[in-house]
DNA sequence: GAGTTTGAAACT
DNA sequence: CAGTTTCAAACTC
């Protein structure tokens, strides 16, 4: 923690208190700069510097019972941060005592509040402490038991009131043409949806590890790839209900570090947190961004620091303001500029500067073309923070635009992999939103599209299973089945909570990955160039899809479900996936194919030996990797992708071919391979994915972050080791990488997992 | 909506 | 651990 003595403890707690006119902390908060935007790319660059070697666990993301995120959608759900009305944040912004400090609630919120006509009353002052707005498990539990169907036509008229309202006080959103709007209703709608904790936990993680690597940081350097990502999840984790853990200590002590200029106004208390500001999502700016706000969220902001002092609290913990701030900061970035993709000149605009992409265009055609969610179902269990989240709503031909695609995130950053699955509720509510607001559909109509029309619905109608087995999507989602499941004798509910925690940790002992999400995204995804392209394809699969007969081109492939390309842990056959074949292996040529296939057991270690002779010191001094391994001491690109490709390509192999399972096996230890193997995988399956040589160097840092996780012994490894010894003049020379150990399959556990045991 | 296909999960 | 069975979603008609 910080010194009391520091000049931050110092400030910090001199920000506890409102400053007075010629005070030191007045002069300093009159010292500072302007409000800058950054520049998102080199922003982005700097998020390659997190290090993901501090990174939660996976394991530690999927932990409580969650809520069918059909059920949150619910009225009783969205109250929760419904409550956060106006009057919430008045008086929130009355408890500012520092002047630069104003609050951000926004016309959004008190929107919604009218949503399912919740009293005003109801809008619980919120209090300091974590106990402010309930919204657990159990609450959101209780509110499924509520019809959905009642909810659908007040939320019709209230979005209909929000576009108008939208439309009316843009000041620079005028392309708000009707057919967009209501996709941006619909990704607002849907945003709301979604329960937001990784969203709170993303840029606390972001700040943690910027935090724990000595990044220098402002809050306001926050690239909008940074936080848009946060938003971007938001709408995620209010459908998945996730928890994740959070290093609250370190998050705190960041953003104490970070935050504690001007506004000061710190409360330390759990970082985490349901944040709710996401209610107001599609009215949350900042204020540099205000300008395109609606005029009467605009009228809110009583100062340009209010994202500063935004304090919210929500479920079983509050919020700092700073984070709810930012998050509104960047949700607004979110809405205004990535969901509202037909806004073309801010949504371009932010992607290319988030991507770095030369690139205006930012709307892939896989993106558009995708039939599911760009993330799985499952609950969110992300490590969102640095997570650049493609949401690709499947949508029906007539939505199926840029304008559907909530790209916001696209490339943006990735400090480390992520969990995520949105559940396909997400894009059926989507749908049911789209009725609600073109058509006023009927109810039956609209279930009826709920359920059929985008095909992604997850609603379970287990018959045999209970709904307590992994066949059933709530159950692996780790969610209770809601009314709108047409289960047959589920226990998958409140009433056998007992029972479905029960069979939820023998299931998870049985398979540690059971409840693990399908797709992730690999670390370092957002820092290759060209990644704007294929978005999808980069993220990766922690177990892989085994497909056969769908060839990776139908929804029974988890990868095309999920709209991503299917990766390295795939051990499909004939893969066609649209959103990116595993075709790395078709990097390996013929002749290495031949080459490998020939090699036998012995002549390959003997080369393994003769090679260690001429190498005998790594090329990298700091490359602290087991001797036996070795594995990365000839990390040339080439073999890079060899040898990382092969193990699917193993799989597929005759023993005899499979190289790397035919006898060139050490004694090294399997954690060790599959660490390298997934430190490699991210390396590697970008390379695989169209990214070449030139794309190395930039992404060193992302790939060597990924080393560095999964590095054995936790040692770091140097990301410029990595990256020069791929390059290496040596490294070309064409020798065989020897991976000794490397499994016929990639590591399955993922890079939260890939310590060893 | 019934029947078939498919691939993951569970079981042996 | 490989093969088989069970299961539910996806798909087809």
């Amino acid at each position: 923690m910080d010194d009391p003595g520091s000049p931050l403890a110092r400030r910090l707690s001199s920000a506890a208190v409102p400053p007075h006119e010629g005070s030191p902390i007045f002069d300093f908060i009159n010292s500072l700069s302007p409000i800058v935007t950054p520049k998102p790319l080199d922003s982005a660059k700097n998020i390659q510097l997190f290090k993901s070697s501090e990174l939660i666990p996976v394991s530690s993301i999927f932990t409580s019972p969650q809520v069918n995120p059909q059920q949150e959608s619910e009225p009783g759900i969205r109250d929760g941060y419904i409550k956060l009305s106006q009057e919430v944040v008045s008086l929130n912004c009355q408890r500012n005592q520092i002047g630069i400090s104003s609050c951000i609630e926004s016309a959004g919120s008190a929107t919604l509040a009218s949503e399912n006509c919740s009293p005003p009353e109801d809008a619980t002052v919120l209090p300091a402490g974590p106990q402010s707005i309930s919204l657990g498990s159990e609450t959101l539990g209780d509110a499924k038991k509520q019809d959905t169907d009642g909810k659908t036509d007040n939320t019709a008229d209230v979005e209909q009131l929000k576009l108008s309202r939208a439309c009316s006080d843009q000041n620079g959103l005028d392309q708000f043409d009707s057919s967009t709007s209501g996709r941006n209703i619909q990704d607002n709608e849907l945003a709301k949806q979604y329960n937001d904790d990784i969203a709170a936990c993303s840029l606390n993680r972001l700040i943690t590890h910027c935090h724990a690597n000595n990044c220098v940081m402002s809050k306001l350097d926050l690239p909008l790839g940074v936080q848009q990502p946060s938003w971007t999840l938001s709408g995620d984790v209010i459908s998945s209900k996730s928890f994740m853990a959070m290093d609250q200590a370190n998050s705190e002590d960041l953003r104490r570090e970070l935050f504690d200029g001007p506004t000061g106004n710190i409360q330390s208390a759990a970082s985490d947190a349901h944040v709710y500001c996401a209610g107001t999502e599609e009215f949350v700016g900042t204020n540099r961004d205000r300008e395109m706000l609606p005029g009467v969220v605009q009228s809110q902001f009583s100062n340009d620091y209010f994202f500063d002092t935004f304090k919210v609290s929500s479920d079983d913990m509050v919020l700092s303001q700073h984070q709810c701030g930012t998050h509104k900061h960047s949700l607004f970035n979110e809405k205004a500029g990535a969901s509202n993709m037909s806004m073309q000149s801010i949504s371009n605009l932010h992607h290319a500067s988030i991507c770095g992409d030369n690139s205006v265009n930012t709307v892939r055609p896989s993106a558009c073309a995708l039939p599911g969610i760009g993330l799985h179902l499952n609950a969110v269990a992300s490590n969102s923070s640095n997570m650049p989240l493609t949401i690709n709503h499947p949508l029906p031909p007539e939505h199926t635009s840029p304008a559907t695609v909530i790209s916001g995130s696209e490339t943006a950053l990735c400090g480390n992999e992520a969990y995520t699955r949105i559940p396909d509720d997400y894009s059926s509510q989507k749908i049911l939103s789209i009725a609600d607001v073109s058509d006023q559909k009927t109810h039956k109509k609209r279930r009826r599209t709920l359920q059929n029309d985008d095909g992604s619905c997850r609603r379970c109608s287990c018959k045999k299973s209970k709904c307590l087995k992994l066949y059933c999507a709530c159950f692996a989602a780790k969610v209770y089945c809601s009314k709108s499941c047409s289960c047959q004798g589920c226990l998958n509910n409140h009433t056998h909570e007992e029972t479905v925690s029960c069979i939820r940790k023998r299931t998870e002992s049985r398979n540690p990955l059971a409840f693990a999400p399908t797709v992730t995204r690999a670390c370092g995804s957002f820092s290759f160039g060209d990644d704007s392209n294929n978005t999808p394809a980069s993220a990766r699969h922690k177990k892989g899809c085994n497909c056969r007969k769908s060839s990776c081109l139908k929804k029974y492939c988890e990868c095309f479900q999920s709209g991503v390309g299917c990766s390295i842990s795939c051990r499909c056959e004939s893969c066609k996936n649209s959103f990116g074949k595993r075709e790395g292996m078709l990097l390996l040529t013929t002749e290495k194919l031949d080459k490998w296939g020939k090699a036998k057991t012995t002549r390959a270690n003997e080369e393994k030996l003769v090679f260690d002779k001429q190498h005998p010191v790594s090329q990298c001094d700091d490359l602290d990797l087991p001797s036996t391994g070795n594995l990365l001491a000839t990390p040339l690109l080439e073999s890079c992708r060899t040898s990382v490709l092969f193990p699917s390509t193993c799989s597929k192999l005759p023993p005899s071919r499979a190289g790397c399972s035919s006898g060139l096996h050490n004694p090294q230890s399997p954690s060790e391979a599959d660490v390298l193997v997934s430190a490699l995988d991210t390396c590697a399956a970008e390379m695989i994915h169209g990214n070449g040589l030139s794309d190395i160097q930039e992404t060193g840092s992302s790939c060597a972050t990924s080393v560095n996780v999964v590095s054995p012994n936790k040692k770091r490894v140097s990301p410029l080791c990595i990256v020069k010894t791929a390059l290496s003049p040596i490294s070309r020379s064409g020798r065989k990488l020897v991976l000794n150990s490397i499994p016929s399959f990639p590591s399955l556990t993922g890079d939260a997992d890939s310590e060893p045991h």
